[in-house]
DNA sequence: TAAATATCGGAGAGCGCTCTCCACGTGCTA
DNA sequence: TAGCACGTGGAGAGCGCTCTCCGATATTTA
């Protein structure tokens, strides 16, 4: 049965351009010209070979269009991590964020309706680093769109020095001639700023991400030359990794620390979760007692409890327009460097 | 600068098999024969085509190889969702779980040494559906790894069907002729249910997952045989949807029902945490006023406080060994059915 | 009306690779 | 020494497609 079944699979023909032409009856030239909307076709033949197209049921062969076009159609999406062994720790907090998922959705919005491919590549030791780097230069994707994890990060540069198209999300650290796409992560902090300053907090701390971090380190200085300007010139930062616990343990620290605290600025939403639990251990009451502002406006902080308010970071808009600055890039190796920056927005919910 | 730059690299023409038999003074043919380790070739010959190889930094192209051999050495990796639109909150709700990375990771461990890519597809709707079986039957890819979240999905089905050569992380909901890699969900479910009964747990609830979902549904008839068999012939089951506000919901509910309840089994870690916010909340002590078990060992069972009783769920192993038996398939389609199923282990930590 | 010009379809080369066929040793047996 | 099998390398076809030429036909201009 499976046999016979296999057989069959194996023994039916796909068809291909050629027979399309035979039953459209022109050339096969003609053929792909219509396929790929080059020059102007007759439009009776143009019917005639879609018609041919529905018939047969033909699909253009991949490959052998890649052999010839030198694109491969594929968009490679590479995970920078500093140490990605399969059990690896920072990984699985990133994975578990729900950073990824937002990505690639922005993504597929594009690339599906170009009808491009994303292939997942995790790199995090030096010698896959190389390795993808060889294969990128070689042909295996047209692209690459890069997710930079480690604060300080080999692969943008890598990139750029063997000529391979990417753009990155999240601006890299060292400055590098790629295109871009970021969110003024100091805008939406200073944003944060206003708000516990307009809401009469008097004691205010962050939480923040790993130093180095780029957009870390921009939500830190934005947020503190923002109190600076309200008059506040020192603020206590502690520093946490992003995941639910290390905002807790980085709520804990800050309490102990200044117990009077009455404002507290987290620089995304899965540690702001993490506080919201240390101030209600410690019986502090949100945001009467303490007002508390997230980061991202992920899925975290509107189930949360209660509602996180928060800087709402449009990532899926962000990495569609990543998507299309690449395909642009691709398109058009000569296209100068630029990127573009987004404008985050205060979601006011109920915890400041 | 830019413009030379981009001159000389479109210009470096890449090596081709042509050029290393060339350096190495033999045929493409048998260049050919010694990249691909086929045959008996002279010793000495093999040396020296090895290190013409070196020498031009050849890499084989994917296009031409895969013209020929009808393989593409992409694996498809389906998500196939309810319904998929860019905001779609299942979707969001699906990425934001550890479980995605924790089967990326474990599929890339066994694709990258056998030198294939991942290509991520997201499907919602039918037309999606289609689409893509057409594609894949049409050699978009050389098989699937599915995993299928809706209760019913038409999906495996179609790609049986349509003779894709597929293998599903956790098995189909109708029976389809598919290899599949699946937890013994209703031994880890039983698990949790001796456990309580031995920590003399009198009232116990259990929070599953969506209804019709495979796996929910196993761990809910796990746990009430199990229960059944210790001589509680009930077991109050409230319904979440796997989210850790889910979770929460779900625990009050039960709570409210059953005041004195002293045990519950959470069908997902996440969910679980929810329920230990709800239960700390109603002022209970864990585990000694109420015993918690959740599902899953997920990052998110180490990182509660206090850590998770847990049912160990060995995700990357499944997952690499789904890719192994996909590969297997891959290789000879007259391969049978077969699928394996892991055993699930009690990991004990604080809340049981 | 003839010539110049624009438009459009077809022939065919060739992208880089694998693999079948065949020719050529080499070492064995008769 | 002739005959044979076997091991090994090379020639060359061809995978399905795009795209450059070029020739044929329609359109315009002198």
């Amino acid at each position: 049965m499976t046999a016979a079944k296999s057989r069959v699979r194996s023994g039916e023909r796909l068809p291909t351009l050629e027979d399309v032409a035979r039953v459209a009856g022109v050339s096969r030239a003609t053929a792909s010209r219509v396929i790929n909307r080059v020059r102007n076709v007759d439009p009776q033949l143009h019917e005639m070979v879609w018609e041919a197209v529905g018939q047969t049921g033909y699909v253009p062969n991949r490959a052998a269009r890649s052999l010839v076009t030198r694109r491969t159609g594929t968009i490679a999406l590479v995970v920078s991590d500093s140490e990605a062994h399969d059990d690896d720790p920072f990984m699985g907090r990133f994975f578990a964020d729900p950073y990824f998922g937002r990505v690639v959705g922005g993504l597929m919005s594009v690339l599906r309706t170009a009808g491009i491919q994303l292939a997942l590549q995790i790199v995090g030791t030096e010698e896959q680093r190389t390795r993808l780097v060889g294969d990128l230069r070689h042909g295996q994707a047209d692209g690459v769109i890069v997710l930079s994890l480690p604060a300080r990060d080999p692969l943008p540069r890598m990139l750029t020095d063997a000529g391979v198209p990417a753009v990155m999300i999240g601006r890299p650290a060292d400055p590098v001639p790629m295109n871009y796409v970021d969110l003024a992560n100091d805008r939406g902090a200073a944003m944060a700023a206003d708000l516990l300053v307009s809401l009469d907090s008097r004691v205010v701390g962050m939480i923040s991400g790993p130093a180095e971090v780029p957009a870390s380190n921009d939500r830190v200085s934005g947020f503190r030359s923002a109190m600076a300007r309200h008059g506040h010139g020192w603020v206590p930062v502690v520093e946490g990794n992003f995941t639910q616990a290390s905002g807790e343990a980085a709520m804990g620290t800050l309490l102990r620390a200044h117990p009077d605290l009455d404002g507290v600025f987290v620089a995304n939403d899965l540690m702001a979760l993490g506080a919201l639990v240390a101030l209600r251990e410690s019986g502090r009451q949100i945001p009467e007692d303490v007002a508390v502002v997230g980061f991202d406006d992920s899925s975290a902080a509107t189930s949360a409890s209660p509602p996180l308010t928060t800087i709402r970071h449009p990532l899926e808009d962000m990495a569609a327009e990543a998507a299309r600055l690449l395909l642009a890039r691709v398109e058009d190796p000569e296209m100068r460097v630029s990127s573009v920056i987004y404008e985050p927005a205060l979601v006011r919910r109920r915890t400041a």
